[in-house]
DNA sequence: TCGGCAGAGTTGACAATGTCTACACGATCG
DNA sequence: CGATCGTGTAGACATTGTCAACTCTGCCGA
């Protein structure tokens, strides 16, 4: 029977089950006794390490902002040393749909306030470090001249929510759907030459 | 292609009373059983209507595109005849925020689509149709000088994309959690000049 | 007129689920 | 050594979606 999982407790391994139950099989196969099951525990074991399902899908989606938020960052950070704050923010944009269509589940997941447990810690604390990571970045572009005057958190909002829409529609297929035939490399490229300017030497 | 027939009888009751149950008491609460019960009907007459669960919510959910659309379209053509094309898409934007604040719930719901039916016919007509009324606003607006170059439909998708985003995270509460005290009217202000320019079309 | 027939609603059943309670077992610690 | 706590198990219960069998009722064709 002991098959050692390597870091630690059973709740570990859980939330890693749940995570992969989440993208192969969508979020309605997300239960508690499916991820037990899958676990190879019995179906009452999960409610000892989480208060109830939302609280599981909770710890799922705040590892998803810490995923998501690690990605945006991480390619505003691979730009050379010399690459402007506008270029960065349109990095960290293009990096935040493409984390969102990599793994779809999880996305709508952590947007789904209804399917979560709102006084979850981590999730609190993993959403509000991955809007401070956006704010910084946006505040850089502010100092570079980009709608200078403007509260940045307000503005870092707006931006995220620009960038949020896209994503969003494109993961769950209803841009396709609205468009047949559309590229997401065109529709990347307008979005974010409407909401930041067109700026010279992007990656495509 | 006829329209189709407008739904009569137990039909409506039980779309109706989903509707309010929606808003009332929340996505979850909307079950075939709860539906039956408030209707007053037994648990299995809703199934004489729809063939599932799935089926019945999107019902809802194209009523919900009729909606918002509705709004949308009414919103733009409500501007005094002189208006330009510009200042009708952006009236569209804020009234496409505004439903989408004023009926959280079924705002969810219909961009929600592992909760629906993806054969629904009624569902794809009115979804369809309501993109193809806002493919007009913005041709108009790209035969005004907004854009123009660009395909007509994906640069649709795009500005569909960029208020769909404040829409949905302003309406789930993501938006004033991030920013604590955010004011709605600054925020969409900020997502619309980013988009598509000031009031008269002054470019960044 | 009458017989049946199809639609609409009811009832009962079944499996799955979230969650609660009672229980068992091992480790830790006084 | 014994008590206690953490962790997993087993059973129970209410709720849900969905299916099949039944009933009722109005209508249509012979």
């Amino acid at each position: 029977m002991p098959d050692l999982p390597p870091p630690s407790g059973l709740d570990a391994r859980l939330v890693e089950v749940a995570l992969k139950l989440l993208e192969s099989e969508g979020i309605e196969q997300l239960t508690l006794r499916r991820v037990a099951r899958e676990a190879g525990v019995s179906h009452g074991a999960p409610l000892r390490h989480f208060s109830g399902l939302s609280d599981l899908r909770s710890e799922v989606a705040a590892r998803g902002f810490r995923i998501l938020s690690d990605a945006v960052d991480g390619a505003s950070h691979a730009l050379p040393a010399g690459a402007g704050a506008l270029a960065r923010l349109r990095a960290a944009g293009e990096a935040y749909v493409a984390a969102a269509i990599a793994r779809p589940g999880l996305f709508a997941l952590m947007f789904r306030p209804d399917y979560l447990d709102p006084g979850n810690e981590r999730l609190l604390r993993e959403g509000a470090h991955a809007f401070e990571r956006l704010v910084r970045l946006v505040q850089a572009a502010q100092d570079a001249g980009f709608e200078t005057g403007r509260d940045p958190r307000t503005l870092a909002g707006s931006v995220w929510a620009a960038v949020h829409g896209l994503a969003s529609l494109w993961s769950q297929g209803a841009f396709t759907s609205a468009v047949p035939g559309a590229r997401l490399e065109d529709a990347l490229d307008i979005s974010l030459r409407l909401l930041i300017g067109g700026e010279q030497g992007d990656s495509r």
